[in-house]
DNA sequence: TCGACACTTCTATACTTTTCGAACCAACGA
DNA sequence: TCGTTGGTTCGAAAAGTATAGAAGTGTCGA
């Protein structure tokens, strides 16, 4: 049946390749896990302080930025002066999906235990 | 700590990368289901019917195949004339992993089944 | 109002990737 | 032993990507 993964093959792929450079990779995993410590205290994930931990330059920073809002893996908002990010919750079901589906082709029944 | 994720982490982003390209994503989705299909028939995934697939050429397809092993996505082995891949479990648990880790790092409140 | 700051856009450069034709190698069947 | 077939390697062209310096836009605080 086509239609039923095909639909998913360009977004997934495009969402592979924002993850694919280890840069955006680290810039994306930052993200994530300011979101996480500051999710209790309510504000938000900045990426002021995410660029902290990476060693490229603003410019860079920044399109890399544009590659994952572009890939839908999150979202950017500017507040001010300030611009915070959004992991995007759909995306990473998404992925989720494809690979947990693909676990699952892989053995349809059979748990590992490759003979020949 | 070095060694838990930060092995991952360039591990994953070879991984994805080898994803990110729409035609060698659609070369695995096909192994991967040419591999469903024949799970029970006991007969491997022979790259000849993969590629009727796609519309690509025979050199491109021998390059993709080998970044998708690389990436350690798949295996292949050539029996006789002919080439048969298989896909690597241990790559899409780990992938399953990530991902499902980081949804449960952007919801920190929202019960899933992944432990730290 | 001015200057500093946060980020973006422009532009340029170095590098990587994708792609395929041509030539090649290995295995099989006749 | 040939010729055919499946797949790889080589070489090269075209396109894309990563990166950052310089300059620009908008915002804040003084």
């Amino acid at each position: 049946m086509p239609g039923d993964d095909d639909l998913d093959h360009r977004g997934l792929a495009k969402k592979f390749k924002a993850l694919s450079n280890p840069n955006r990779f680290q810039l994306f995993a930052e993200i994530l896990s300011a979101h996480e410590a500051n999710y209790e205290q309510g504000h938000d994930c900045f990426l002021q302080s995410i660029m902290a931990g990476l060693k490229i330059a603003a410019p860079t920073v920044s399109h890399h930025l544009k590659e994952l809002v572009n890939a839908e893996l999150i979202s950017t908002e500017l507040k001010g002066k300030f611009l915070t990010c959004t992991v995007n919750a759909e995306a990473l079901l998404e992925l989720e999906t494809f690979v947990a589906r693909a676990r699952a082709q892989r053995e349809p029944s059979e748990p590992e235990g490759v003979s020949r």
